[in-house]
DNA sequence: GACTTGCGCTACCGCAAAGTAGCGTAAGTC
DNA sequence: GACTTACGCTACTTTGCGGTAGCGCAAGTC
C-alpha cells in the first residue's frame, strides 16, 4: 500500500495558500481503495458502481467524488494504491536464479501468487476500457513486473549460470500442463512444482493483459 | 463454425406442426455471430451493443431480437458458433509430443494463435458477467482445450518420452521470458520460439480465465 | 464565537443501452 | 389471391449508473 496520492481533488475551491475548514479525513482512502481494488477482482470494471463502493465502505457516495473526480480516476488509484512489484537490483541475490524467481513470485505484492492472478483477470477487463487505463495497466503493473523477471534473468544469463539451470528443473513442465486441468492453484501440489507454475502462470498472463486489441 | 443452433427463438408463436409465413433468413447468422465475437473481443461484454452488432450486419436489432432471446443469448451463441478446439483422439500422431503440440498450437481454432490469445482476452471480462457465461466459457472454450493438450502429454508419458523431450527444448524458456517484454505476439521472432510461447500462453491463459474468483 | 470546508444524506439529472411495440413490406405456403 | 410470418424501420419504455445539487451538521482554523 502506498499513500493514495495528493488526492487530486476533484475541485477544490482554491483558497490562497494556507488552508482552513474541516480537513479531508484521509484516514479510511486506505479502505476505500482496497474496496474498490476488490470489486474490480469481483466484478470487472464495467460492474463496479460507486454507489457499491461508498456502501461497502461506509462512506457517501458524494465523499468519494470529493476526492476522485470520476470513476475512472478512482479505479486508477485503487491500481496505484497497490503498490509496485519489488524491484530486482533491491532484491538479495539468493543464490541461484531459480531461487530469486521464487522469491518474487512469493513476494507479498498484490496479496500474494494467489490473489495476484485474480487481480491480473480483473485487470483485463479494465484494459479495454480506455487507453488511459490500459496505460495505467501496463505502466503500474504489467511492465515493472515483467522487467523483474527479465532482470534476474539476464543477470543470470550474463553470469554463465542460466541454461544449465532450466535443463535441471524443466521436468516440472511435465507436470505442470496435466495439474493445470484442474483450473485451480489452490489443489494440493508439491510446492516447488506450485512455485514454478505461478511465476510462469503469473508472467504469461501479463503478457497478454499488454496484448489488448484495441 | 459450426451451425448456430436452433436459434432457439425468442419467442415464436407455436402454429401446430407446419409453418406457413416467410421462413427466417438464417444465412446471415454466421456474419452476426461472427461479428459479435469480433466486438466482443475489441471492447469486452459489458460494451458490445446490439444497436451495434446490427449496424455492422446490416441486419434491424429487431430481427437480433427476433432470433435471440437476451444480449447474454446472442453472446453464448456466438461462443458456440466459434466450434471447439482439435480433439486429440483424432489428430494423427506427428511422432512427438513437440510436432503434436505445435500442431495443435498452429491449429485454425479460433482464428490461429494470434487471433486466439485476442479472443481469450475478450472472454476474461465475460466470465465476470454471470455464472451461466462462466459456465459456457468454461466447458466449450477452456475445459476442451486444455483437454487437447493433457491428453497429448499423458499419451506421451505413457511412452516414456516425456521428460527427455522436454529437457531438449527448454532452452528456449530462457528466451521466452525476455521476449514477453514486448508485449506483443507480432514482434519478429524465431518461429519456434514462438510456437511453444504460444502454447505455453494459450494454455495459462485459459488456467486463468477458468480461475474467476465470484 | 465567526468562518470555512468536509461529511452524510436525499433527491435529482442525463445518458446509454437493453429490450419492446407497431407499422408497412417482403417472402414464403396453401 | 388469401394467409401467415419474417424483415427493416422508427419510436418508445425502462433501468442502471455516473455524476451533481443542496442541506444540516461536524470538525477544524483564526
Amino acid at each position: 500500500m502506498e499513500t493514495p496520492a495528493p488526492a487530486s481533488p476533484a475541485r477544490r475551491t482554491v483558497t490562497n495558500g494556507q488552508r482552513t475548514g474541516r480537513p479531508y479525513d484521509h484516514s479510511s482512502d486506505a479502505l476505500i481503495l482496497a474496496n474498490t481494488l476488490d470489486l474490480l477482482v469481483e466484478r470487472g470494471y464495467e460492474r463496479v458502481t460507486l454507489d457499491e463502493v461508498a456502501a461497502r465502505t461506509g462512506k457517501a457516495k458524494t465523499t468519494l467524488y470529493r476526492r476522485w473526480a470520476t470513476k475512472e480516476d478512482l479505479v486508477i488509484a485503487a491500481i496505484r494504491a497497490a503498490g509496485r512489484p519489488p524491484e530486482a537490483d533491491r532484491l538479495p541475490d539468493l543464490g541461484s536464479l531459480r531461487a530469486n524467481l521464487l522469491a518474487v513470485v512469493d513476494s507479498p505484492w498484490l496479496g500474494g501468487p494467489q490473489r495476484r492472478l485474480s487481480i491480473f483477470a480483473g485487470l483485463a477487463s479494465a484494459t479495454q476500457v480506455s487507453e488511459r487505463l490500459a496505460d495505467v495497466i501496463r505502466s503500474e503493473v504489467t511492465e515493472p513486473y515483467v522487467e523483474v523477471y527479465r532482470r534476474l534473468l539476464h543477470r543470470s544469463i550474463d553470469d554463465g549460470e542460466t541454461t544449465a539451470h532450466f535443463a535441471a528443473s524443466t521436468d516440472l513442465l511435465a507436470e505442470v500442463i496435466p495439474a493445470m486441468s484442474t483450473h485451480r492453484l489452490s489443489t494440493s501440489r508439491e510446492p516447488v512444482q506450485r512455485d514454478f507454475f505461478v511465476s510462469v502462470v503469473d508472467d504469461v498472463v501479463l503478457a497478454a493483459l499488454g496484448m489488448t486489441t484495441r
